[in-house]
DNA sequence: CCTCAAATGTATCCATTGGATACATTTTGG
DNA sequence: CCAAAATGTATCCAATGGATACATTTGAGG
């Protein structure tokens, strides 16, 4: 839809002949939603495979636009990859269990799932330090509602102090275990068993029922 | 001082008219040990702070060789990040307790203080592909040695599957809370607080005594 | 010893990349 | 309607990893 409009356009089938474009192109000189096209763009590479972000080079072409455009929106480069983390933020939040959904375990799960089904993003995203994150109202607002669904899900009704050190030790075996998979450290030979090995081991951990 | 002598060398200020040299550097044509200095001048950089790798030329020229020398040695940058992650584990290896000492506890504190005394260089070795270093012979041993210690600290005459799913588990809850940590995710001030808070969730989860 | 080939290092060159500056085109608010 | 702010482009630059051709040593066999 908006890819097709933009071949039409571009072609100008629809244009009369009273109006010349005056170039070859009649992409109009602004974009009109270049940041979010960037970040759309970004994040459509990582989920698509790519483990790197992209050159800003290859960005903005991919965009269709010059490379220098893209710093109207982000300071540098590093500016873009933590808005690009914000975004996985945003992502992930939307994937996890909220409502009646919402359990220690299911929690676990959709977190795993989302750290198998999209590991370059995730690997991006806890690349970064999470101050810098945090420091940025979207991101960090995302990233704070991540961390009190998990504090809801493990209120069994302890002290507050208990419960954030359930949250802790669940995140860390379970952001571990991944991360040494991803290392190559743990045997499982396909996604879906390393996936399950994880669980399990949480599961014995006694951590979460 | 280096950076005089090389000027007055290099203007061949005090040079005697009887013995000129044959060029206007006394350097040896042939360095001797490239290849150990490169290794060594990288493990120290990342030791004294810095968190990235040096740039070829950076590392060139601090050993005082023309930045395409090293490639006799490394067949790309990425070589050479893998025998430095080699060199992180030889370190690593050297530090964990044994014999009588090691323990399933001390084991985790070494590989802690570790991780905590020479961040750079620990993020380095886990960044990579285990099946990469695995493959060259000197890392992969010392990577083997690591796990067989690991195995044999938490062997308590279980079988070897349970053993070996105890030893990922602790493994990956040190990992995962140690790399937590880095992203800045828990609150814990100092890394000497990190380091505790972590070694007691891992005392708590009864994977260890 | 000598010589010559292999080993080791240097000199240069190149493409890519992030980034800076100056300028062009639109949009928009008074 | 017009000037100023936004937004995008054109060009330039330095740093970097890497390639190729050449120079210097070394060392092994005659």
């Amino acid at each position: 839809m908006s890819a097709v409009k933009a071949v039409v356009t571009r072609a100008g089938w629809l244009q009369d002949g009273l109006t010349m474009p005056k170039s070859d192109s009649d992409q109009p000189y602004h974009h009109g939603a270049l940041k979010e096209a960037a970040l759309t763009a970004v994040v459509a590479r990582l989920r698509r495979g790519e483990d790197e972000l992209p050159t800003v080079r290859e960005l903005a072409a991919e965009i269709g636009v010059s490379h220098r455009a893209l710093y109207r929106y982000f300071a540098d480069k590093d500016a873009l990859k933590q808005a690009v983390a914000g975004e996985g933020f945003g992502l992930l939040a939307e994937r996890l269990p909220s409502g009646s959904d919402l359990t220690a375990l299911s929690l676990i799960d959709g977190f795993l799932r989302f750290a198998f089904d999209e590991t370059s993003l995730y690997r991006l995203m806890f690349s970064l330090r999470a101050a810098a994150l945090l420091a940025e109202p979207a991101p960090g607002q995302q990233v704070r509602r991540v961390i009190a669904l998990a504090m809801h899900a493990f209120d069994d009704g302890t002290e507050e102090e208990a419960v954030r050190n359930r949250v802790f030790s669940a995140w860390g075996l379970a952001h571990g275990l991944f991360d040494l998979w991803r290392a190559g450290a743990l045997r499982a030979a396909t996604p879906e068993l390393a996936h399950k090995f994880i669980r399990t081991r949480i599961l014995e951990s006694g951590l979460v029922d």
